[in-house]
DNA sequence: CAGTCATATTGCGCAAAATCAAACTTCGGA
DNA sequence: TCCGAAGTTTGATTTTGCGCAATATGACTG
């Protein structure tokens, strides 16, 4: 395997507090790993055995039910950790993760993540902060769920999918990974139906543009207005 | 202010693995605190500067939107840790907290955290460990919200809430907190007048029965039988 | 003990969104 | 370049659960 440049860690908060030596040392134990658009990088209730950073692309997690159902419980964008179940005390993965574009991650093996608390400085300050924001987004997402219509949702969601993971484009801004109608229905808890309804009805308002798998929001602000109450 | 006895914390997890002197430290700096059912113990965004401990009673802990409306993430019962925003990062409350019941808690100030991490044996672990398990209960929550009927949510929440806080009484199981319709309706994303509804219905065959503030399971199986498919 | 307030019940009409069904488009591969 | 699979659109129909309104029923207060 070619070496790891140390620039891929040095600017990322987990660790940047580290010098040279320790980024080497910890580029030395990682693997990386590439996986395809839609692959599966582990699922829940597995053991959890690796843990991963996310050096390029976006994975999501989400929970499939026992009827087949898929709900989608949060992104990560790149330079995130995710698999890290032993943070907080568990031996299995708590929900499944797939590559929702291609994506670069690094892994290391499970056994090292005590080293990592306890050897580098600001490792389990940064993840647990990390930690701290995934909560939060659940929160919200508890919260949408409750009180928001269908139509509100949606309009949150493309908001906080273009806010993390957007790239300008001419006209707008796109989501820079593939996705679907299905996709977001499953992110909102409705049916691809009505969010290719929405969608239509909002491109023909000229908020959004959408081809295949691909969603640029013109104006976000009309968005905004259409999401409801903002959260308190 | 009375001694307390350290009867209180060698049971719980967070402390087992202390000896009585360390106990008997820790209880030396705690200040004990009474709420009234209804009492607001802090509010969300609140600057975080204490932790608490559940002696006795239920706490839930809620969100507040911007239009008033209440929603419920989750019930704390007795012998957890809540309030415990540094654990993951946070200088505010992540939820406003209050006292489903009369409740008796334990605090101490937020300074004291690191002490307490690095200081008491077990005591992050077992931590972060809670940490684990609300995250679980609240992918739970996505799940529910985002592929269950109104109705298959509020069986899944009565179950629940009668496993958690549950109170054997003749004829069925009784929830050892006073709940109201909008209680459960807040805990469920819906309104008071369905969940009344259904409560009507349930009563009329038989499986719940309800006085004013107070919900008794009698037969808990036919409820699980309403609750849905189980999540996976 | 009267008065008031919070809680609970229930009926009715309506709107949002799910479901059912079918056609259409785009894309990649044989 | 044609075919099939995956993704998307759209209409018709049905269901669910909400909003509104009126009423009832404790429970607490002075």
């Amino acid at each position: 395997m070619a070496k790891l440049d140390e620039s891929l860690l040095n600017r990322l908060p987990p660790f940047s507090l580290l010098d040279r030596k320790q980024i080497r040392e910890i580029l030395d134990l990682a693997t990386s790993q590439r996986f395809a658009e839609g692959a599966t990088v582990y699922h829940e209730e597995e053991e959890a055995t690796r843990f991963y950073l996310l050096l390029d692309g976006t994975v999501r997690a989400l929970h499939i039910t026992s009827e087949g159902e898929h709900v989608t419980a949060l992104h990560v964008p790149a330079g995130q950790l995710f698999g890290i179940a032993r943070a907080f005390g568990r031996s299995t993965y708590p929900a499944t993760v797939e590559a929702a574009a291609e994506v670069i991650a690094l892994w290391w093996p499970m056994d090292l993540w005590p080293q990592f608390v306890t050897r580098y400085e600001g490792f389990a300050t940064e993840t647990y902060r990390t930690v701290g924001q995934r909560l939060g987004e659940m929160q919200t997402r508890i919260v949408e769920l409750s009180v928001l219509h269908v139509e509100q949702r949606v309009a949150n969601t493309l908001l906080r999918l273009i806010d993390q993971t957007g790239r300008q484009a001419e006209g707008g801004t796109v989501i820079d990974f593939p996705i679907t109608r299905q996709d977001l229905s499953d992110m909102t808890g409705t049916t691809l139906h009505t969010v290719s309804r929405l969608l239509s009805a909002w491109e023909r308002q000229g908020i959004v543009e959408s081809r295949r798998k691909q969603i640029m929001v013109r104006q976000p602000n009309r968005l905004t207005a259409l999401s409801g109450p903002r959260p308190a």
